[in-house]
Formats: structure tokens, sequence, C-alpha cells
DNA sequence: GGCCTTGAGTTACACGTGTAAACTATTCGT
DNA sequence: ACGAATAGTTTACACGTGTAACTCAAGGCC
């Protein structure tokens, strides 16, 4: 029925006119409300709302209604693909509550996160979900001066009112090592990155924590600390492996490190898992096409992103105070064929 | 500086007021025009900006402009790393010239495209970069109908008048196949998607044509055309596999498939690049991780994302008819060791 | 001096919408 | 029968901005 071809906007007063009614009217079809419209009178709005083309201004709505339905992601790069599916999540929750999400890449960096964070405020977002990229605070900050509704993902800042989502780290170095036990190991590597940053260490202090739960000793020449590349999983392993005696098991930081561990043991001539058995993290979509497919510990990364949009846009609809500032979410083991029983 | 703590926005007069300057002139230094605003005065409304910590609305602005700096980017799932790196070439340049994103997830669902392009309509997008999740053309006509400016990413509907950005399907498939070919392998197998689709279509007539050019006959017997993923390549290469004669090189539609394939030759004892040799298509991030690393037909991702970025842009900004309605790119063989000599 | 130009600043309004308030016509309660 | 309540519709305005048109003062030119 479209019959418009001009370049010029189709406003509501258009629709009015061929209506034969007024503009408010108009509105209240639309909106269905804030006042009843008689059947007859909404058919006709329709009818000429068909006839026109007629596509409501959210820019104009927008600026009336003094706020927006859009969200801002700021991630450091959907390319890593635990982002990507934390983003799905994220996105799916967000089209499924009539807002939209726009995509902010930090690439890892932070002036980029303060820059964004300027253009989503300009933006008038209604919300932002920022998953870090460095272990600086000031975006969180900068969020919470200019009264951005925020969600903070994979990491907390240990505030009250700040909300956050984050994966059980500690209990995936645990279940992870607790498997590699219970399979008979005894002596079992870890290949991480260097210490101090949060999920490293919480993945760490779980592993550790399954050894001496299970009485076994924690031998700090088994922990190997390096970047969290595919040739850093390879050289850690490298390493571990010339150990005397040598681990039977290991345990990665992440999936690409395990990944590279796995290229080591074949490079020394070790068969996985007879010879040596590899636990990952992240579960990446990889991890099921390696050979042998790869055991790996699995956050549920979808579940985290739908959750940290549901928060967000909950604290923004609602002025409720938060409860629980810090969600963590249950890690589970993936057991895959890169792990068996102890030589 | 700031002291404003009430959740009131600050607005322009705010400024102007504080200033002792009409919002007009606040308007000419925000915006640096159109008219000329002196030193002194200019200071101090710089001034004013910083103590209220004033920021303009965005949402203001683009109703009385007309126009906004917004993308639509409609994809069908960032979760795939191809469309993840076409994602962030579009993402950097639009960020370069001021556009924000709206990640817009298709989940391969035309329904879904539609009804994004409503939004995306209703929010007065400056332009969308589509990239196709079914091979319906709907979502194109739609969004000439509704007069937004448009480039088609990954396939072509065949319009003068629409920009598109694809790869040169045919090439990789001809470049892959003349590898195996200069190797001096003779019965090279071809593990495809369904035929009838654009891109299968493409790199089979290239692998086809690279036979033909080197006088090797067209065994139609060496074609299995499956699925598009990992047990398609697996299922495909088995049968492929127990051929007589069995090929002793394998060209596959994607690297998933491809790598499906390496499963299938350890499966049967056939060592890799030894007894088989393999191209995958892609490039994926894990096909540098297989064992052996997969030689494999790279496509230039984030330059075709940057590229229909750049197009859209230029097609928003100036009105001038295009020349040149579809774009090839280059592909190029990136050479791992999961191809070797002709046994 | 009269007239035009120029630069700096202001006034006034439009962009398209949501909705409070006003206005009618109809129904209801007594 | 008459005021009150109700439902449907309209009028009027605000949201915060960009900019055309205007004002005003200061030179410049003959």
């Amino acid at each position: 029925m479209k019959v418009s071809v001009t370049s010029k906007q189709v406003t509501r007063d258009d629709v009015a006119k061929l209506a034969g009614v007024s503009s408010a009217t108009v509105s209240h079809v639309v909106n269905n409300g804030p006042r009843n419209v008689s059947p007859e009178t909404r058919a006709k709005v329709l009818q000429a709302i068909r006839e026109l083309g007629y596509k409501p201004n959210a820019v104009a709505r927008n600026l009336r209604r003094q706020r927006t339905s859009t969200l801002g992601l700021i991630i450091p790069d959907t390319f890593n693909p635990y982002f990507a599916e934390v983003a799905r999540g994220i996105e799916a929750v967000a089209f499924e509550n009539g807002y939209i999400v726009v995509l902010c890449h930090s690439h890892y960096n932070l002036e980029r996160e303060i820059r964004y964070i300027d253009v989503l405020s300009e933006e008038r977002v209604a919300g932002v979900i920022w998953v870090p990229a460095t272990y600086d605070d000031m975006p969180a900050k900068r969020l919470l001066e200019y009264q951005i509704p925020l969600v903070i993902l994979d990491r907390s800042i240990g505030r009250r009112d700040v909300l956050s989502v984050v994966a059980d780290n500690f209990r995936g170095g645990y279940i992870a090592t607790e498997h590699l036990i219970s399979l008979g190991h005894r002596r079992i590597g870890c290949i991480t990155r260097p210490v101090g940053l949060d999920h490293s260490n919480e993945r760490i202090r779980g592993y550790q924590a399954a050894l001496s739960d299970h009485n076994l000793p924690v031998d700090e020449s088994l922990l190997v600390s390096g970047g969290y590349k595919f040739e850093d999983g390879r050289r850690a392993a490298m390493e571990l492996i010339d150990c005397q005696p040598p681990p039977t098991a290991l345990f990665a930081y992440n999936d690409i490190m395990a990944i590279g561990a796995m290229h080591a043991a074949k490079e020394r001539g070790l068969r996985i898992p007879e010879h040596l058995s590899i636990v990952g993290f992240d579960d990446i979509p990889g991890a099921a096409f390696t050979f042998p497919p790869l055991t790996s510990v699995c956050q549920p990364k979808l579940e985290m992103g739908r959750l940290s949009a549901e928060l967000l846009i909950d604290s923004i609809s609602s002025q409720t105070k938060i409860e629980e500032a810090q969600v963590k979410m249950d890690v589970r083991l993936v057991v895959r064929q890169s792990t068996g029983v102890a030589p």
C-alpha cells in the first residue's frame, strides 16, 4: 500500500491529516494510550499509517521521553569467542526487551573505553554493560559519576553499589584438578598467566586447594607462569615435561595454552592421554576439534551475558536498591578425551 | 571540578546562564560554528561546561539535524569468527568516523532480520551494513524502500544500485587446488556444502577450473557434498578415503569441515601430510592450532569489514552515484603443514 | 559624514514526539 | 431533571538542540 516516494519524512501530523483526526489521537493509537481510542477511529488511523508507511521517529520519542532504549556494550573484542558468546546473550535479552545494543570494542585499551563512555553518555544510553579491558577501575567510576546504570561482567570491583557478574574461577581450578586426581594423577602441573591477576589467581588457588584437600603436596616447581597465548602454553609445557620426574597431567589457564601444551607433548613424542592428561579452561569452540578433543572447564558464557543484561534492565526500570552486588556463576567440567587414567 | 550531584540533566541553557552568554553562543562553541566566538567568550563557556559537567544531548542534536551518526550492523552471529572479524573492521572504521554501531544478530533468521530493519528504521540510522542470513533478498528491498543507505557484505544481489563487498570465492577454490597440483597431487577430493549456494558453487567452480587448466580429469566421484559442520566434514572425508583409488589430497569448503577431515584421516591411520594433504577455507583462528597446522584460504575479513564501512559512510555523506556496485576482494593461501608433496 | 562590510552575539523557531489539561458529548446516580 | 462522572478527542506545550535571521558596534571607503 505504500505510495510515498518522496524523501521527506512522514510524520505523525501527516497521518493525522489523512485520517482526519488530531495528532494526539495518532499518538494514542501508536502507543496504546494513555487515552482510549474508539475502534472506528483506531481503524482509520491504522489505515492512514499503512498508506503513508509511517514509522514513528524514535529519536524524537527518546527526546520527549527523556530516555532511550539503547544499551552500551563495552567489550574488549568480540573476536575472542568468549566475549562473542557473552555478547550474543546480551543482545538476545536486549532484543527481547525492546532494547538495542551499541557495540563498543575497547581493544583492551583503557583510553578507548573512556572515549566510548563519553560517547555513550552523550547518546544518553539507558545503561552500560562493561567487560573490563584492563585492571583500571576508572571507567566504572566515570559511569557512576555520569549516573549511568552499570553492570560489570567478568570482574568485580568490590563495591556494594555496583552489580557484577563473574564466573567462579576458584571452583573451576578446583574441579579441573580434582578430576585429574580422581584419575590417579599425583604430579599435576599448572600452566598459568603471570600471577597477580584476578582470574589466574583464583584458578591457581582452586588448583592448590584441590591438591591440599586430597593430601597431595603443592609443589611450586610444577607451577609455570607465562603469558596467555598458544606459544606460551607450548613453552611452559615443554618446561614441565622436561622436569624430573615429569608430571603426568597438566592444568592450563586457558584452552589456547592447553592446545599449545598438546603440541608440546606431541613434539616430545608423548601420547595424550596415555602419557599425559591435559585440562584447559574456557571450553572455546575449537576445544572439541583438537585431537584428541580437549577436556575443559566451561563457563556459562551465554548465561552470564543474559543475566547481566537482565540485571541491567531490571536496575534501569526499577529504582529498587540492589541486594547482592556480585553474582558468581557456577562452572562445569566438560570431560573429553584429553584426560585419562594416570600411567 | 564537577559539582552537580542532582539527577537533572545539565542543558545548554544552564551553561549559558553560568557563562553569562546566550545559549546560541554555547552552541557555537560546542560545534565550532557556524558563527565565530571571541577567545574570551569561548574560554568563559568552556569553563562553565567543565564546571557543570555538561554533555551535549545527542538525541536532541540528532532530532534537530535530522540525521544520526548511527550505523546498523545486521549479521547472523558474531560467535562465528568470520563474522566477528568483519564486525571488528566495521566497528573500527565507524569509530574513526564518529559513528556508533548497533549490533543486530539475525541468528540466521529472516524474520529477525526484518524486525531489526524496522527497529533501525525507527531509530533513523544513517545506514546499514547487512550480512545476509539466508538467500532471501527481501531485507535489501525493504531497506531500499525505506531509503536507508545500504552495503551488502559477503553476498551480492546483482543490482547496479546496491553496493556489495564479497570475497573472490572462485579464485579461492582455484589457488587451493593449484597449490595441491603443484605438490604433485593428481587425485584431489573436494568436500563441500550442498550445491546451489553462491559460496560453495564458486569455490567448486574454482576447484574444477584449476583441474581443467592443468589437464586433470574432473571426476564427479571425488566431489562429496554434505553440510558445513565438523561431523559433515569427517563423514565426507571417510567416504573419500574409502574410494578406490583414494585421493591423495582434499580441498574442503571450510576449515571446520577440513578439521573434521583431519580427524577422519587420523582415525583411518593416515598421517598428514605424508599420506593425505588437506586444504581448508576461511583461515579461522583455530586453523593455526590443529596438528599439523592447517593450510587454508584466507579471506581479508578485517579489510572487507573496513571497506564496507568506508563505502557506507561515503555513500551517506556524498550523494554521488556509485560506479562499481560490487567489490570483489582478493583471497590468499596460507600455507601451513597440512599439505605436502604427493606420496 | 554617509554607506557598506564585517565580526560577535542574540533572538526565535523548528525538528517529531508524549502527555497534561481542556473540552465535549454521553451516561449515570439520585 | 440536573449535576457528576466518564470516555473520546483535541489543544498546547515541553523535551534540548542547530541555525537562519536579526541586532549592534566598529571599522573601512569614498
